[in-house]
RNA sequence: GCCCUGGUGGUGUAGCUCGGCCUAUCAUACAGGACUGUCACUCCUGUGACUCGGGUUCAAAUCCCGGCCAGGGCGCCA
């Protein structure tokens, strides 16, 4: 008989929990885990988030609560809420999807200094197990693990702390843009042609046509200036079909892009170690926290970043005791000769015109060197930009020289030839930029869902 | 594309040099049990793996060859 009630219980105490399975309904959180304080000692709140690590104590139960802004801690002790609430703790799996009501409750020996214990707990997802790879970090997973299950990899605070930062870089980014007199652009990623040279693009079929996807929107920005807009910048996806294998190399990146008129090359520079530095100074003013969740602690460049001309940099690299003949580009050992002996931002000036695009405006002194410069952080490139050939005649013979043909250029010259200002401009990877922020060695850590050359999924 | 290193439970690893005592180590995870202050809880019991193909050998996780994949380096990357 006694059997019987108790599994007659059991059943009841069953149904009432399947009852609130999967139900948020008119639940809403009221507080994310940063916005408890133990001084709202006795107030009802729900919060809502993941199960992050559970621990069970016979007749009490700590459940830490991760939202996106945080833990908190659930304690359910047996003898303070209802049977039902405790059976429910006690089948609460890791990563499960829980909102809570709850009082919270001011206690010393809880880790922040309060806890919530639940009135009502509604799992409202279960997670399968076991989990693919351990969000909580106690054991470390490969980054090609953590790669392919990057829905759980992203839980970790540390990874979601660098998107925040990644997400805080992009409107900095903006803001300094916008206070500048800049008009934010889109321009086509299908593209109709592999003329502009140089990068391996990605065909791709477009109705009865072949097409690409962009490398780069450098040719639609300078049209932009023909248009007048004076200065505009872009933030978008760059495709490049190179084989490349490398940890600071990716298929698709974001590109920050500018282009200003009636500027020159220094003006350029100018903005850009402006944007860059008001980065670090606003990452450094409003994000502290995902600084320190990640263990780094930043320090701001200040302006003007120091300049060295090309031929500068190449007698550094011999002087290195790597060999370096004036007019080739930096190999990897130059770079890092060159961040041996380079702190922090740098620019590299007045590059020989040879080892350039086509749009670059060389130098009307000294043709042999041209109007461009990149912008290094110790032995990692990140910038590149140039005052550009503004005039119509210059650039058809520099295409030529390029081994291109001008016809396959279509508007984008017919662009110079009715009133194109002189203008000058840069692209930013936005990735490297992340790295350089974040510290780290590998630039698919920066990107949600890396491009590679093996690596098309997620 | 080239060079180096590697691929062992869900995850991360030990074992490989010198083949057999591997019925494969440890941690974590997972399942069950005990536990009212955990915070990498603890304790007990249990589940779970040798990248694929070929070869050498009485015998292969271990040695050889090839494929695939990964990590690192280089090249390529206007």
């Amino acid at each position: 008989m006694l059997i019987l009630i108790i599994i007659i219980k059991n059943i009841h105490l069953k149904i009432k929990k399947d009852d609130n399975m999967y139900v948020l309904g008119d639940w809403r959180r009221t507080h994310f885990s940063n916005e408890i304080t133990p001084e709202m000692n006795d107030e009802e709140i729900i919060i809502m988030g993941w199960a992050h690590s559970i621990r069970k104590l016979g007749k009490l139960v700590f459940i830490i609560l991760r939202d996106r802004e945080g833990t908190v801690q659930i304690v359910v002790p047996k003898q303070k809420v209802s049977e039902e609430v405790f059976a429910t703790a006690k089948s609460v799996g890791r990563e499960d999807v829980l909102a809570i009501k709850g009082k919270v409750v001011a206690n010393e020996k809880a880790p922040a200094g309060y806890e919530v214990i639940p009135i009502e707990i509604r799992i409202l997802n279960k997670a399968d197990t076991p989990l693919p790879l351990d969000p909580s970090e106690k054991v470390p997973a490969d980054i090609d693990t953590r790669l392919d299950k990057r829905f759980l990899d992203l839980r970790r605070p540390k990874i979601q702390a660098l998107f925040r930062l990644r997400s805080e870089m992009f409107k900095s980014v903006r803001d300094t843009f916008y206070d500048s007199g800049f008009i934010e652009v889109n321009t086509p990623k299908l593209v109709a042609s592999a003329t502009e040279g140089g990068t391996e693009l990605f065909p791709i079929s477009y109705f009865e046509r072949e097409a690409f996807l962009g490398q780069s929107p450098q040719l639609y920005k300078q049209m932009m200036m023909a248009a007048g807009f004076d200065r505009v910048f872009e933030i978008g996806p760059i495709f490049r079909a190179e084989e490349h294998n490398t940890r600071r190399h990716l298929n698709e990146a974001i590109s920050i892009d500018c282009e200003m008129s009636f500027s020159d090359e220094k003006d350029a520079m100018k903005v850009l170690e402006k944007i860059v530095h008001n980065v670090f100074a606003d990452l450094y003013e409003n994000n502290q926290k995902e600084f320190q969740t990640l263990g780094i602690n930043l320090t701001v460049q200040e302006t003007p970043f120091p300049r060295l001309t090309y031929t500068e940099a190449v007698d550094i690299v011999n002087s290195k005791g790597i060999e370096m003949e004036w007019g080739e580009d930096f190999s990897r050992a130059a770079e890092k000769a060159l961040g041996d002996s380079m702190e922090g931002f740098y620019f590299i000036t007045d590059w020989p015109t040879e080892t350039r695009p086509f749009y670059t405006l060389p130098n009307q002194k000294d043709p042999k060197l041209c109007k461009a410069f990149d912008l290094m952080y110790k032995d990692l490139e990140i910038s590149s930009g140039a005052q550009r050939n503004h005039k119509y005649d210059l650039l058809v013979e520099g295409i030529k020289r390029m081994g291109l043909n001008p016809e396959g250029f279509g508007t984008y010259l017919e662009a110079f030839k009715y009133g194109m200002p002189p203008h000058a401009g840069w692209g930013l990877g936005a990735e490297r930029f992340m790295m350089i922020i974040t510290c780290q060695e590998n630039i698919r850590e920066c990107v949600l869902f890396p491009r590679d050359r093996q690596r098309l999924t997620p």
